[in-house]
RNA sequence: GAGAAGCUAGCUCAGUCGGUAGAGCAACUCCCUUUUAAGGAGUGGGUCCCGGGUUCGAUUCCCGGGCUUCUCACCA
């Protein structure tokens, strides 16, 4: 390393002063924690309106020292921890020596732990009077400070690539970061309750995939030695919680992550949670009921309430949700009405080009008709889904795995929930005949040899699943990390991730 | 991958029309035993992102590079 700061070697020293006096910086086990939120509620009442008796009985508890007034023999500390920060007033009086040597070789950033009589300051400020003062951990890179009054902040930290690059810093020193991943958290686990309150099982599907399939996008290609087989990073669950569904299991589920090999953006991160959910002898319509039953539950949960504030708007998931066709949203929205080739078996590219043209959407580069019609969808009419929609029947050259709708020999049984103008899921009644579906992968595969981008890969034995026979199913896809930016109010997806990908410093 | 912006003390930021830089907080020394953005007195702290060029002299101007953010493209 090179040279070290003033700062660092300043609490080098205080380190080596405490060691000198036989005092251990980073003792074994402090055991006896209590909360900082439950022992404030317990000695001050649950509104903070009960003053301690004056014998009250001394409690411990532990945290990061976060501000230090020092008022010459006699200091005053808080202290923070997972959930809450408490006043600590610590002198002489009270502390033995080694005690009060620790206080007075502190830094901010230290985590110390504290035993002490709850009581109340002159001014009413709950607080602890140690008893006793540990040393926990001596913090040796200093923290940024942050002060507060009447709920306003000042300094902190506001570089975002600290706050990315080094995610304890941003915890330690952000309360908002600290609360968005335990809304993460909290998030995950209703999930996960609700879906096993209904019988759903969570299940394990393969990370490692010889054949990356299930969407079309790149993988991440890796290596095994001893098979010395190329393998890829799953892009979906979803061929492989099919076969599950073949094997016989009737609800499952998987929340885990997913690796694409794609560019990085405020929506976009290259591992990234999705929950995939698949039910025997259900369809495209159940799986939109879940949708809403999950996304309303988690805010009544959560928020307690079904209306949630995202930026400038109010986003209501109160169900039933808007439902609205994919072509006909575009008509409504564009003015372009492709439902009128939809008895063609082939629809007219140049047509379609021509009358996006018309409306100043770019597509003389486009190839298909269906391309065509997708850029004006993504142009026209996903911005301005900002309130909870479910956009139904997409058309079925765009998805190989979704079930056809009986007599249309376009658009098929699928639905994706848009909310605040973004993609939050996608979900079909899943195609079950093994020999559509081979000549789905087939059609794929025939786009691809003609140089069309990302295409759907050919899993031969998933094919030979279905042969083995899938009853009816449906099954749905959401975005968690979208999820959780929708409810935490954030507009990057970086700022959900605990660790987003970033390129390494060098 | 393309364009725009940013990078100065531990943190948040000023600034230098080219003469090697400041503030607040943090830190250090001292005073203060119920303070709370505690207060008072004093002190220290910088490869101004990196490399090259122009120049007597570059943190500042020019060129190249790095990282981040935003927008766009691919995607969920």
């Amino acid at each position: 390393m090179g040279e070290l700061t003033e700062l660092h070697e300043q609490r080098l020293t205080k380190l080596a002063a405490i060691v000198d006096r036989g005092i251990d910086p980073y003792p074994v086990r402090f055991t006896d924690k209590q909360d900082i939120t439950a022992l404030r509620r317990e000695a001050f009442g649950e509104s903070d309106d009960l003053t301690p008796p004056e014998n009250a009985a001394a409690v411990a508890t532990a945290g990061r020292v976060v501000a230090i007034r020092d008022m010459g023999k006699a200091q005053f500390l808080q202290i923070q921890d997972q959930n809450g920060r408490i006043q600590i007033y610590a002198s002489n009086k009270t502390l033995n020596d080694n005690d009060y040597f620790v206080l007075t070789h502190l830094d901010l950033g230290d985590i110390v732990g504290v035993k002490g009589r709850p009581f109340r300051t002159k001014t009413g400020e709950p607080s602890l009077h140690a008893e006793s003062l540990t040393m926990l951990s001596k913090n040796l890179q200093p923290l940024p400070v942050v002060k507060e009054k009447d709920g306003e902040t000042y300094d902190g930290i506001s570089d975002i690539e600290m706050r990315y690059r080094q995610r304890y810093i941003d915890l330690a020193v952000n309360p908002d970061a600290r609360a968005t991943f335990l809304l993460r958290s909290a998030i995950l686990r209703t999930i996960r309750e609700f879906l096993h309150a209904q019988n759903f099982i969570e299940v394990e599907t393969p990370m490692l995939q010889a054949v990356a399939s299930g969407a079309a996008a790149r993988p991440f290609k890796t290596h095994h030695n001893a098979l010395d087989i190329e393998l890829y990073m799953r892009i979906a669950p979803e061929l492989y919680l099919k076969r599950l569904i073949v094997g016989g299991y009737e609800k499952v589920f998987e929340m885990n992550r997913n690796f694409r090999n794609e560019g990085i953006s405020t929506k976009h991160n290259p591992e990234f949670t999705m929950i995939e959910i698949y039910q025997a002898y259900a369809d495209y319509e159940t799986m939109m009921r879940l949708t809403e039953d999950i996304f309303e539950h988690l805010a009544l949960k959560l928020i307690g309430s079904t209306e949630l504030p995202y930026g400038k708007h109010v986003i209501s998931l109160k169900k039933p949700w808007k439902r609205i066709g994919y072509l006909e949203s575009i008509r409504e929205m564009s003015g372009l009405d492709f439902e009128k080739f939809l008895t063609e078996e082939n629809p007219p590219v140049a047509e379609a080009k021509k009358m996006a043209a018309a409306i100043g959407l770019k597509a003389e580069n486009l190839n298909t008709f269906w391309e065509v019609v997708d850029l004006a969808f993504s142009e026209k009419v996903e911005p301005n889904l900002v309130q909870p929609t479910m956009v139904t029947h997409f058309p079925k050259a765009i998805s190989p795995l979704a079930k056809s709708i009986p007599g249309n020999p376009h658009l098929v049984e699928r639905f994706e929930p848009y909310i605040t103008g973004r993609e939050m899921g996608n979900a079909f009644s899943e195609l079950n005949d093994p020999l559509e579906q081979e000549r789905r992968f087939n059609e794929q595969a025939a786009q691809k040899a003609e140089g069309a981008g990302e295409t759907m890969e050919t899993d031969t034995d998933f094919v030979t699943a279905l042969k083995v026979g899938m009853p009816p199913t449906g099954g749905l896809g959401i975005g968690i990390d979208r999820l959780v930016m929708l409810f935490a109010n954030k507009s990057s997806i970086k700022d959900v991730i605990l660790f987003p990908l970033l390129r390494p410093q060098k």
